[in-house]
DNA sequence: TGTGGTAGTTACCAAAAAGTAAGTATATGA
DNA sequence: TCATATACTTACTTTTTGGTAACTACCACA
């Protein structure tokens, strides 16, 4: 669905980050553009497809439908079809999603900090 | 130095979910391709350009710059110029770019538990 | 005068990520 | 038969990131 170049210095050099430090792995498991944003919300409970668009309004259809996929492929959430009409697609997060929660939270709180240093001393 | 449009939705959106998340605000200052391999190998001590060259012996010396610059400018590290000949310029932690230390970890410890889910099932 | 070492800088190009807009499928109800 | 609702797909374009390779500046030493 993603079209990429089965090689290039990018991406090897991509892939070798990944695989010799678990951290950049977990980045790219959840530090794309609105990952973050997702399984903030997803936090609070489940989501449907359409009520994830009205939470983030400023995503696009392709690029929640790409980074909802890929999630579910890397076992952070779950997708449930419901045949019903009006179709019902409901996301949640996995165990292993919960589980970054209070990483999260963490890096959270020093991305504040942050926040104020870059406030504080403008320039 | 880094050509970017002035505006386009792309960096807009971008900065208005550094804005309101910390999250991703954090993101941007140290997720980004080499760095977290950077403030990983600093957390070690200080290094000069040529060795911290040698320690990511795939960074280009272009991408080196770059990323020091940033995390310069962003507060987690600095740069030191010695004016001997040869001249030396050493690279070293800040006390904020410290305290990222055990995020660092933790996050690093989940991405160990995703790589092992990862490999243990395939496909 | 030329070679070597450190620490970059620059212009150019390829690749990847993200955005836009129009279209698909399914079924209900007017 | 047309409009509506949900949940996507797809083709195409723009924007951004990253890589390559050649070049700069400073000085020491032979």
């Amino acid at each position: 669905m993603i079209k990429r170049k089965e090689s290039s210095v990018n991406l090897e050099n991509e892939k070798a980050l990944a695989a010799e430090c678990p951290f950049i792995f977990a980045l790219s498991l959840m530090g794309k553009r609105w990952k973050p944003a997702i399984l903030w919300k997803m936090t609070e409970g489940i989501y449907r497809f359409g009520e994830m668009k009205r939470a983030i309004p400023q995503i696009s259809e392709k690029m929640l439908t790409q980074h909802l996929r890929e999630l579910e492929s890397d076992g952070l959430i779950t997708r449930t079809v419901y045949h019903e009409m009006p179709l019902r697609v409901e996301y949640a997060l996995t165990e292993f999603g919960t589980s970054l929660q209070p990483i999260l939270k963490q890096l959270n709180t020093w991305g504040e900090k942050a926040q104020n240093i870059k406030n504080t001393m403008p320039k």
